[in-house]
DNA sequence: TCAATTATGGACTGATCAGTCAAAAACGGA
DNA sequence: TCCGTTTTTGACTGATCAGTCCATAATTGA
């Protein structure tokens, strides 16, 4: 009983999520962002609320899709450390455009650091999630003989979230996907046996 | 033959140093400069260009200092293999409020990535002297039997960049002192012979 | 003492910022 | 058809943005 939205609301979210991806909250103006999403200027106020609320609705739909992804890889190969390595390799897109973007969630931690409670909550939940998926694939390892049992999994599935940001980083400063596909699966042949 | 500058330059630079390493480039505002600078607006622009010239300037400075702390706890111990662990160790200050603003570096790269040519260049200056060094202590310790002799030496030093990188993102992020200094000595265990 | 030069303080610029307002338009239910 | 509700459009808000202008102050060499 009322007028209904003219445009998707889904492809608008995608839309704005690619300009703060690719310029950072605070450099993206919400006229980038209209501009971008191809909406008037109080249609987005009406649908998004602001441009904080639309970030952390973007980061959200990001996370899900990019954890579902991960989580995807991770766990499709039979071999525990095959797993691990498509994980991280998979993290680098062989397209220096795409690449050069890096991560939407390691640029916000970049940006914000702790400073949102708000955002840290949602980053917080999605992290542990994924970690449990890394922890039971370290086991698993283990326990087929593939990983040094010397290894202690807790450590080991930090270091793997901590390679995982550290190539995404420079993949954002530039570094080449030959090269960063190297240092992945060199990270993960140190778990071997 | 002219009026001396009152206030000292280098103090106005640290200050301002200290506000983009916290809010980033794009979200300080040259009023949040100034103010912290002690300093009035025409003498801003008299002694430093403008806000970007004064944050090359500031990014600049503090790669220089860094990276000498870092080829210095790199090269102090006997042992290579200590030398790398005190290298990432040494990273993550054990105070809570200077470790979660993360690295400046590392901040300029997520902000900026490769869309300032200026910036890149001064970046990978930096970094290339620096890793010379560790490539250097890498190969000392494959001498010395410390480092497992069948690890790529250029691909173990991509890989402590990357870690570094990536702990420095976790700081930013919230992590805890003890916690990234467990993984940072076990990212360099991993080289053991 | 004065001329040349640079630093300083404060007002000022047009541009852009995030966000709001009001009026017109498009729909479903009655 | 007409009413209630929501979307759309475009103008508009005060605030803040980076950077400039200008008059005054402080210094040194002549």
């Amino acid at each position: 009983m009322a007028r209904p939205r003219e445009f998707d609301r889904d492809a608008a979210l995608k839309a704005a999520t690619e300009v703060f991806w690719s310029k950072g909250f605070a450099a993206t103006s919400t006229e980038d962002l209209v501009q971008a999403m191809g909406i008037g200027r109080q249609s987005f106020y009406n649908a998004f609320g602001d441009k904080r609320r639309l970030y952390l609705e973007a980061l959200e739909s990001y996370y899900r899709n990019a954890t579902s992804c991960h989580i995807g890889r991770l766990t499709a190969p039979a071999s525990p450390l095959a797993g691990l390595r498509d994980l991280l390799v998979g993290l680098i897109p062989d397209d220096d455009a795409l690449r050069c973007k890096g991560c939407l969630g390691a640029g916000s931690v970049g940006e914000f650091g702790v400073t949102d409670p708000e955002l840290t909550e949602t980053r917080e939940k999605v992290i542990a999630g994924f970690r449990a998926k890394v922890v039971e694939r370290l086991k698993e390892g283990q326990r087929l003989g593939e990983i040094d049992p010397a290894i202690d999994i807790e450590q080991a599935a930090s270091f793997i979230e901590i390679t995982m940001s550290g190539l995404q980083l420079a993949a954002k400063g530039g570094a080449g996907a030959q090269e960063l596909h190297a240092i992945a699966a060199f990270a993960v042949e140190r778990f071997r046996a």
